[in-house]
DNA sequence: CTTTACATGTAACTCGTTACATGATTAA
DNA sequence: TTAATCATGTAACGAGTTACATGTAAAG
C-alpha cells in the first residue's frame, strides 16, 4: 500500500487537494513515486473511509470549487506504523534492457538511438535534481531531521541517474564498437 | 506487454517450460525482470492463444510430465517488432525513500537498519553479477552481437547495484551523524 | 475563439501479488 | 516420514494504465 502512504507523506506539512496532489506527483515527489491522477482520486477515496484523511470543500473565487485533504491523527499514526516496517526491494522493470537482450544487425541502429534518447531524458532529469539540490538543501548537515531524509532520497535519484548516464555511454562505445 | 515479450526472449534458444521458465526469471532472466510462476502460467496461456508459441507434452522418466513452449515464427516476428517499438523508462518505485521523507528521532534507527539491509542484499546481488561477467563474458568486444545486447543488460544491473551500494553508504554516514 | 490550467471523476482493462490447491519424485 | 524439488494451475484482490467524461476560468 505504499501508494496511500507516498499521499500521506505528501500530506504531512500541508493539506492539499486531489488536483494538487497530482501536480506534486508529477513534479518533486514524483521522483520517489509516481502516480496518475485517475489512481490518486481512487486511493483518496479509499484514505476517507479509513478515516486516513478528512475532506474539506474549499470554494475559489476565479476557479472551480476544490477538496482539500488533510492527514488525521489516524493517518499520521498509521504512516508512522508503516514507516517503521521491512521496506520491500523495488524490482527494477526496464524493457530496454530485455530488448537489447534481442540486439541484432536489424536493430542495432535502432538500440542506439533509444539508448540515446534515454541519455537525454536523464541529463535533463539530472539538471532538474541538481537545481533543487542547490536551491533547497545547500548544506545537509544542518538540515533538521526530516528534510535530511527527503534530502537523501534526492541523492539516490541523483547517484541513479549519474549511474544511467555513464552505463549510457559505456553501452553507446560497446554498439558503435560493432558498426565500425 | 513486457512480460509476454521477456518470455519469448526466453524463448529464442530453447524451448521451455513454464517451471523452467519461473526458474529462468529467479535467475539470470531476472535481473532484468521479475515475475512469478502464476504471471507466468497465465501469460503462456495468452501466448498460446496467440500462436505466438507452440505448446508440446514432454513426458520424463522419475520425474512428472511437462509441457514444453518454443516460439513460433509469428511469435519470432512479433518479437522483432516490438524490439524496434520505443520503450518506456520504468518509473522507479522504492518504498524506501517514501520512508526516508518520513525520517524522524523516532525511526532514525530503524530506517539506518533497512539502508544497512538494503547495503547486503546489494552486495549480494552484486558478487553474483560479476561472477557471471567472469565466467561468460570475459571479453565483450568479441562476443557475438546477440550476446554483447545482453552483456550490456548486466552492465546496467552491475552499474545500478554499485550506485546503490554507494548511496547506502552516503546515507548511513549522513544518519550516523545525526545521532552523534 | 482556442488553448491551457484548474478541478474531479468513472469504466474497462492489464499487470502483479497472495493465498489456495494438487500431486509426483527424490534425498535426508 | 518429512522436506525439498519438480510440475501446473485457479481465485481473489490490489496496483497501474488508457480511454472516456464534464465543466470553469484565464490568457492569448
Amino acid at each position: 500500500m505504499a501508494l496511500a502512504h507516498a499521499i500521506m507523506t505528501a500530506l504531512i506539512d500541508d493539506e492539499m487537494s486531489g488536483y494538487e496532489l497530482a501536480r506534486s506527483f508529477d513534479g518533486s515527489l514524483g521522483f520517489f513515486w509516481q502516480a496518475s491522477h485517475q489512481q490518486i482520486y481512487r486511493e483518496l477515496a479509499r484514505l476517507t473511509e479509513r478515516r486516513w484523511v478528512r475532506r474539506r470543500l474549499v470554494s475559489q473565487k476565479g476557479r472551480p470549487d476544490k477538496i482539500s485533504y488533510a492527514l488525521s491523527h489516524s493517518g499520521r499514526r498509521a504512516l508512522h506504523r508503516w514507516v517503521a516496517e521491512e521496506s520491500r526491494q523495488a524490482p527494477s522493470k526496464d524493457d530496454l534492457l530485455i530488448r537489447l537482450c534481442n540486439l541484432d544487425a536489424d536493430n542495432v541502429l535502432h538500440l542506439a538511438a533509444e539508448i540515446k534518447r534515454r541519455r537525454e531524458q536523464t541529463m535533463q532529469r539530472l539538471y532538474l535534481y541538481e537545481k533543487i539540490i542547490r536551491a533547497h538543501y545547500p548544506d545537509p548537515q544542518r538540515l533538521p531531521t526530516r528534510r535530511r531524509g527527503v534530502y537523501l532520497a534526492l541523492r539516490a535519484a541523483i547517484v541513479q541517474a549519474e549511474q544511467a548516464l555513464q552505463w549510457c555511454d559505456e553501452a553507446l562505445a560497446l554498439l558503435s564498437g560493432a558498426e565500425a
